[in-house]
DNA sequence: AATACATATATGTAAAAGCGAATATATTCT
DNA sequence: AGAATATATTCGCTTTTACATATATGTATT
């Protein structure tokens, strides 16, 4: 699919042209994430998480999947091939950066913990995570992030 | 040079995200052009073209040259390698699409044409058409094109 | 140096995007 | 059904962006 009307580069590079959308894209890139981890580990308010995913969502970047309560989001597959190639460069270029790394490991962390915060308590870890027992080393870390 | 530090997605992506811009990057795609060029073949006003073109230099993705009273611009490699990356991926694009096809042939004519266009008369040709003759085909074109 | 022309920048205004707070909706639990 | 939880949407406001018009700057020509 490259018919050119069927797809906005527009929309496209504006979804992407917003700190908060990378961020949130990056926190996804492995896998699908719950609302509520984006806003615990962004420290972002939901309205705001919620919205920049619709940003998201409206240029066909990400999708939703309800599982009760929750909702979790995913990056898929652009209609447009070349979308598709930017994307993947986004998504390694997302995973060079410090500041990206930063979240995911405070993603990571905030999995493990053995007392999550209030806000992810009860919500369904990331699969990438689920299975995971912290370490002690991540112990010691999770001082550090979640302070 | 991928220090992240150094490189700012969020203008980059900002950059892209604007239909003029993309419109003069795939005019720039094989080679420098003369302000003029833009403005006539977009049918763009000189002061828009020439703010488009400040955003996308202050993005690094584009540079100028000033070659006496005419200001060049043409694509540079980003300090970004996934920058880099990533724009070349966005050339390849913005040439699958009829829009850009259209752009692209306007410009030829416009070279090509024995009588330019008064915005354009006295303006350095890009080097892709300096030298090309005009075909009785691309004459037959001028007419829907320039109207 | 004065003029003319090409290009760049500044300014005013309208449109759009972002945000927090409050509210609405959907789902589950009791 | 009603309360509680998770997410989405709306509203009022501020900030940013885009465009048009006007003005300034830089070259070339005279």
């Amino acid at each position: 699919m490259n018919e050119d009307f069927l797809f906005d580069m527009e929309t496209f590079f504006m979804a992407l042209a917003d700190k908060t959308r990378l961020r949130l894209l990056n926190l996804m890139r492995e896998d699908e994430i719950c609302v509520c981890f984006f806003s615990e580990v962004l420290e972002e308010s939901q309205p705001k998480v919620s919205r920049h995913l619709a940003y998201l969502r409206n240029a066909g970047i990400v999708e939703a999947r309800r599982d009760g309560k929750w909702m979790h989001y995913r990056i898929i597959k652009p209609e447009n091939d070349f979308a598709t190639q930017v994307l993947e460069d986004i998504l390694q270029w997302l995973e060079s950066q410090t500041q990206m790394q930063k979240d995911y490991e405070k993603l990571a962390i905030a999995c493990c913990a053995p007392t999550a915060p209030v806000t992810i308590m009860r919500a369904p870890k990331p699969n990438t995570f689920a299975e995971t027992d912290m370490h002690v080393a991540q112990k010691d870390e999770l001082e550090t992030f979640l302070l």
